[in-house]
RNA sequence: GCGGGUGUCGCCAAGCGGUAAAGGCCCCGGAUUGUGGUUCCGGUAUACGUGGGUUCGAUUCCCAUCAUCCGCCCCA
């Protein structure tokens, strides 16, 4: 028969990976649980309509990327992001009445049909938070802090914090008219998408990555406008207290005027957190502030903020973990002993692995070394006869015999 | 959607026009029937991505296709 292998863009996560991908996955809900935010599990689909609205017509995300299927009457799509969904959610359920601020995380699989390279899956996996209910500093403050706390214990090398704040939609009126003003004269200049976007989404002009274009925004005139800051007042006092708050915080970070992301819903504070080790996809988390999506999609107008981090990005930065396998490997030709003795053992929470090969004890011991267990019990005739247990420490060689009951108490 | 690289056993990998396609790792068996991973011997496997073409002959050259990797775009 011929083999059928697995999607493009996909991953079989096992061995090695799968016991990093559960020490990020445990240090993240340890984090989130000490900071009081609460799981989130929403649908891997949901309605188009919700991620049209949500992330934004004009977004890449929702014009070339979704995964989109009709079932019936309605049109659905594979998440391709977790914020609309949890959004979606915090409506549907009435969280707007919880006491605020109400804090959720989340994690699981995103889809996007994208051509895979480096730290670009069609299926990855994203962790975030999101929290409701806050317009201040301090919310930002918290969600990044967390972030970088998060890092900080995975303790993760070389990662860069860059920060910037976009302003409201009117703060972007101002932008648009001021920045279009004075980039007319090199429209033509300009390449294709800059040109498009410069009447579609003239904020993202910044972020675009052609040298010649960029001269062009880091000429004298077009510079100071950006640094003095189109934003208003309120939104520039914002950055402020954010930026004091980290400082105080000790957490680096580098305000990037060309900060402006690709989702559509973001307003005053956006982020990105990058690694050097990553590639050309450097991005392992990134967020901000979403003032205005709550009430496009329904609810009673709600300030927010949060962010997501890719999985496989995080995983891929990480080192090798101690081995946290076998506390036990037996060795016996007597079942009905040994599966009595591991039983008593895993109930004091231990791992342990019985050999069921039924092979000659030459051959045992062969696969027990390889096992890694730090100690192996060798049940034997005389052992079961005597419910005693023979402990081998693998380390020094060193064996001696003692009553099962001793074991179980020196436990 | 657009560029470039690569496809030989589960993994790594030699061969680059000519007999049965090296080698290493892993796995299995034996030396060693209650004591180990490093020794020695042996063994398993539908391995040249697929389809055409050139040739007396193709894993090797050409074309196409598929897969995969890297980059662009965009994002986590």
């Amino acid at each position: 028969m011929e083999k059928i292998q697995r999607p493009k863009g996909t991953q079989d996560i096992f061995g090695k990976d799968a016991s990093r991908w559960q020490a990020v996955e445990s240090c993240f809900r340890k984090i989130m649980r000490q900071a009081h935010y609460q799981e989130i599990r929403t649908p891997a689909f949901e309605y188009t309509e919700l991620f049209k609205r949500g992330v934004g017509e004009t977004t890449d995300i929702v014009n070339k990327e979704m995964y989109t299927f009709e079932k019936g009457e309605r049109s659905l799509t594979l998440r391709p992001e977790g914020t609309a969904g949890v959004v979606r959610s915090y409506v549907e359920q009435g969280m707007s009445r919880w006491p605020k601020p109400v804090k959720l995380y989340y994690m699981g699989p995103m889809f996007r049909y994208e051509r895979p390279q480096a730290g670009r899956q069609r299926q990855f996996h994203q962790m975030g938070l999101e929290l409701f209910g806050l317009d201040t500093p301090e919310a930002d403050a918290e969600a990044i802090s967390l972030a970088m706390d998060f890092f900080g214990s995975l303790e993760l090398p070389n990662l860069a914090l860059e920060v910037n704040n976009i302003g409201t939609a009117q703060c972007r009126e101002v932008f648009k008219q001021g920045f279009q003003t004075l980039v007319t004269p090199y429209l033509a200049k300009l390449c294709q998408d800059c040109q498009n976007r410069f009447h579609s989404n003239p904020l993202r002009m910044l972020d675009c990555k052609i040298p010649a274009d960029k001269e062009i925004y880091d000429l004298p005139e077009i510079k100071s406008f950006l640094e003095k800051d189109f934003t208003s007042d309120e939104c520039q006092a914002h950055f402020a207290k954010l930026s004091d708050i980290l400082s105080a915080l000790e957490i680096p970070f580098k305000r990037n005027y060309r900060l402006v992301r690709g989702l559509d819903y973001y307003t005053k504070t956006v982020f990105e957190i990058t690694s050097t080790h990553l590639g050309a996809q450097n991005a392992v988390c990134g967020g901000g502030r979403y003032n205005n999506l709550v009430e496009q999609l329904g609810g009673p107008a709600t300030p927010a903020v949060g962010w997501a981090l890719g999985m496989e990005r995080l995983v891929s930065l990480l080192g090798d973990l101690e081995n946290a396998g076998l506390d036990y490997y037996i060795v016996s030709d007597q079942p009905e002993y040994a599966f009595k003795v591991a039983k008593l053992l895993r109930a004091k929470n231990l791992a342990v692995e019985v050999n069921l090969s039924g092979k000659n004890f030459g051959k045992q011991f062969e696969t027990a070394a390889k096992s890694g267990a730090p100690k192996i019990l060798v049940l034997g005739e005389a052992e079961a006869k005597n419910q005693q247990v023979t402990v081998k420490i693998m380390a020094d060689a060193s064996q001696n015999s003692l009553s099962l009951r001793e074991l179980l108490g020196s436990l």
